[in-house]
DNA sequence: CACTTGACCTGTCCGC
DNA sequence: TGCGGACAGGTCAAGT
């Protein structure tokens, strides 16, 4: 055993910072034993205790596994958790040995949390049987996880309108363009954003997809040509593949426990750059606001279409 | 239907 | 120093 715990702690948890987590939960939880699980936040987890003795006490992970944004964590009860972190819900683990004194963070290589656990973003406790113990922080208590029947994760209104994962093999040009072509009278901004049009995209991934593609995010979807839509599926799979082979904007190398400055910020080309200049062009990158976000553009090189 | 806006939360930061 | 407001952003409900 190398590593005695991760945290991965997300600024903004997007597809990839979703399948980091997913990769890292994989290697660590994948066999063990349930032994109990607490709550006190029924938002953070809305079933009743009934539902955790039945189906999650003493039940064993089988696999764990990422759709969209949302964690499926599978049991062996026939049930699976479903997880979505939103903005701001970190999933730690710790390892037995450590467990007993819940002090760590500094210094380790993958942490990026520096204090106690529980406190007061904890929202629920899964305890294992071997003595480690994974906590589901969240502060703005936006994000979720719920046990549901294995079977009918299909079934769940998320699951059943979003759109497709960005790096399947399935997702081509014409698939996405014949979705963008749907919503024509939006700005692409907003299109890419939406989780029905494709799986995955959010705010920080928008904004370094339309740079690349050169693309004004707020030019209306039917102001542009296939041609550029299918460049713009190009990038989007590009930024995601990147970021998450450099583990997600995930915030491994933080230095402090406020921790803005993740890994991230060392490939963004225009997100959280505004006042700097476009490495392409110069330009100085300008932030706005598009869809009702905060929205990072070099105005030169992104003309606005149409 | 297509599309937009506000609500959900908490913590931080900025201007006065 | 305190205080109000803007902001952060994923998703959904409610609105045009």
């Amino acid at each position: 055993m190398t590593a005695a715990f991760y945290c991965y702690n997300n600024i903004m948890p997007e597809l990839p910072e979703v399948e980091t987590v997913k990769r890292g939960l994989k290697k660590l939880i994948i066999g063990r034993y349930i032994k109990s699980v607490s709550s006190d936040n029924p938002k953070s987890f809305p079933n009743p205790k009934s539902d955790v003795n039945r189906f999650m006490a003493k039940a064993r992970v089988l696999s764990v596994n990422r759709r969209a944004k949302v964690l499926l964590i599978e049991l062996s009860t026939g049930y699976s958790l479903m997880v979505h972190l939103k903005m701001t819900g970190q999933l730690v683990f710790i390892e037995a040995a450590l467990a007993d004194s819940n002090r760590w963070g500094a210094g380790h290589p993958n942490s990026s949390f520096v204090g106690e656990l529980p406190d007061k973003s904890t929202r629920v406790i899964v305890s294992f049987a071997d003595g480690s113990v994974l906590y589901f922080n969240d502060q703005r208590k936006f994000g979720w996880m719920k046990l549901m029947p294995t079977g009918l994760i299909l079934e769940d209104p998320f699951m059943k309108k979003v759109g497709p994962e960005p790096l399947a093999a399935s997702f081509t040009n014409s698939v996405f363009i014949a979705r963008l072509r749907k919503r024509p009278r939006t700005s692409i901004k907003a299109a890419i954003l939406d989780q029905s049009v494709l799986a995955g995209v959010g705010n920080i991934y928008a904004d370094e997809s339309l740079w690349g593609a050169r693309i004004h995010p707020a030019s209306i979807v039917n102001t542009l040509g296939d041609k550029q839509l299918a460049c713009l599926r190009k990038e989007v799979v590009y930024v995601l593949n990147l970021s998450i082979a450099k583990g997600g904007s995930t915030n491994r190398n933080y230095v402090d426990a406020q921790g803005k400055k993740g890994s991230y910020s060392n490939f963004a080309k225009v997100y959280r750059r505004d006042g700097q200049p476009c490495s392409r062009c110069g330009t100085i990158i300008t932030k706005s606001r598009v869809a009702g976000r905060g929205t990072h553009s070099c105005n030169y090189c992104q003309a606005l279409a149409g």
